[in-house]
DNA sequence: TACAGTACCGACCGATCGGTAAAGTAGCAC
DNA sequence: GTGCTACTTTACCGATCGGTCGGTACTGTA
């Protein structure tokens, strides 16, 4: 497993929840090994104990939760369903992610710049893996002759990617709205516009 | 007039270019002052002497040029319009602003966190001001019965803004579609949706 | 010639940066 | 007991951080 994956010792763990915080209020950059040691009250050798460098804690939050989304996007392009509802339901499941893990997928969509050259590609080409499993979700639609001639286009891909992700910038667990209502209301939203009938 | 705004030097205006297209890339946190030596040629008094502080490029980037949008947007407000032509001009000038400031906007979106304490109030201010321009000129259109009754919910207006900012991941000049076309793709979809019909 | 103002320079400041090293401690196996 | 592993602590490293400083060169004005 990857750095994000299973294998965690629970103080790894919480040292990557502290730091995905930390990451998402004062970026990257800005945050500091020293806030790293306040916020988790271990000292700087023991951080570098379960944790190889700075880097590694931004390229672990960075991978993690794109690979879960994609991998359920996957699962869910295997299914047999209705397109607009596989289209609802991976809605559903990005939003969720989002409100759930909101330090995390801050980071990530965020702070992908600070991604030392060195493993940016490997975090691009998930991005892309990303971007790919809505563009297919939405072409399923265009097969099925549910969505229109031209919806799998790559501008409408950028589109429903810029809805969601917006997200993780108001969007708050204590919120009015739950997340499963979120998506609806997008999916509603691209499913039919704003335009009175 | 502030930071900025009209009353530039030639050398101060090249120094913010040079500091956004920095920041753009590496990130405000991630971007040194010797950076900026290297990208403008001057040394570090002369930067010193033209700005006052690494946190005054940012402020002067991340409010000048959502202040425009925010004029353009209150002009349009004012204007004799169809809502749907109003959306489709003022989504047009969004797109156009991204396109031709990408560094900036990028900085804009992307680095608000940066933001030091004191000045972050007024740069939020911006940011909602901005968002209640797109608000009102959806409210405007369920006013005329052009859009739906729900169309200017906090949500809607969320999903205008993504669907907008995210452009500036992916949008570059040199692109296969202009500024307008992107902008009126964005229009035919925020009106219509992708459902066929 | 004297002075003011603008633009510029590079050396230098204390603070902080990410990361390392060595030593120590607790728990478990034998 | 000894030895091993897991984990922690503190002191410390060189590099870089944003910012300041005293000083130089050029220009316009009187």
């Amino acid at each position: 497993m990857t750095a994000g994956g299973t294998r965690m010792s629970p103080a790894r763990e919480a040292l990557f929840r502290s730091a995905a915080e930390l990451f998402a209020v004062k970026g990257f950059h800005g945050t500091g090994m020293a806030d790293l040691e306040r916020a988790t009250g271990l000292g700087r050798g023991s951080i570098y104990h379960h944790v190889s460098s700075k880097d590694d804690l931004l390229f672990g939050i960075t991978t993690e939760y794109l690979r879960r989304l994609i991998d359920v996007g996957h699962g869910l392009l295997e299914e047999e369903r209705e397109a607009a509802d596989r289209l609802r339901e991976f809605s559903r499941v990005v939003v969720r992610e989002i409100v759930d893990h909101l330090p995390e997928m801050t980071v990530c969509f965020r702070d992908l710049h600070a991604v030392p050259e060195a493993r940016r590609g490997e975090v691009l080409d998930l991005h892309r893996a990303y971007e790919q499993t809505w563009a297919d979700i939405l072409q399923r639609g265009v097969d099925d002759g549910v969505f229109g001639e031209s919806m799998s286009s790559s501008i409408v891909v950028k589109a429903v990617l810029g809805l969601h992700h917006y997200a993780y910038i108001w969007l708050r667990p204590d919120g009015p709205l739950g997340p499963d209502e979120v998506a609806d209301q997008f999916v509603d939203l691209m499913l039919d516009g704003i335009r009175a009938r």
